[in-house]
DNA sequence: TTAACGTATTGACGGCCGTCGATGTGTATC
DNA sequence: GATACACATCGACGGCCGTCAATACGTTAA
């Protein structure tokens, strides 16, 4: 519990504070947190989630109303992040949640919601 | 349990897609996301975690090797997200965690870590 | 082989954001 | 009052990122 009490201070004299996250962890944890800090991404993930089977890539420009190379760029980030996993066959890529992945992506909007 | 079978595709042909996260549900979900895409912000989050009384901002400079205006941008982000609250007493401003933030934190930094 | 389709990549543009110096405001000390 | 201190705000700069048109690559159909 937090205390409302608050400390004596003295002009022109800082206090030292306690150990916190180091830079490194920080900036790993702020660059996996800025992949899922974009609409078109959050909702991409969404989809994947209900899906029941692979999703092609195909259906995304139309469903997000974004061009083709955009939606190739918002999966690469999230396959780069190890978010998605991807299967190719033929000329079609079908993209799927990576095992793991689902509970996370739920905690996380649980979460900010 | 997601299946591994590919979807049969027909060339030209699109499919539609189940709905998901409304565009201002997802740009909701984003904005909050990107208050906390940042290292000093998480650095600021998790020492206020820690602090057993609010913490002057003052404090905070020194230790994120950050100017005296970027740390007050930072904070003023996270009061704006209503993830910390401010106290002022005499020359000094005493941050500390909104109540129910702390939880909220901890979940989000469990699912991304 | 040629043509059509799906995808990824490249280059370029525009906007957003983290950062800092300078400045303004308020408070306490002398 | 005058000075010193803490803090917030402003203006400007630089870099990162989302976006798209154009292009290149690979695959399949004709």
């Amino acid at each position: 519990m937090k205390l409302l009490e608050l400390p004596v201070r003295t002009r022109g004299v800082c206090c030292d504070l306690p150990p916190a996250i180091s830079d490194t962890k920080a900036q790993r944890l702020a660059g996996a947190l800025r992949v899922l800090a974009d609409p078109a991404r959050l909702q991409i993930l969404d989809i994947l989630r209900q899906a029941e089977t692979p999703v092609c890539i195909c259906d995304f420009p139309d469903r997000l109303q974004l061009s083709q190379p955009t939606v190739s760029h918002h999966m690469g980030k999230l396959k780069d992040a190890g978010l998605v996993e991807v299967t190719k066959k033929g000329i079609w890529s079908f993209y799927r949640l990576r095992s793991g992945t689902e509970a996370r992506v739920q905690a996380l909007l649980d979460a900010v919601s």
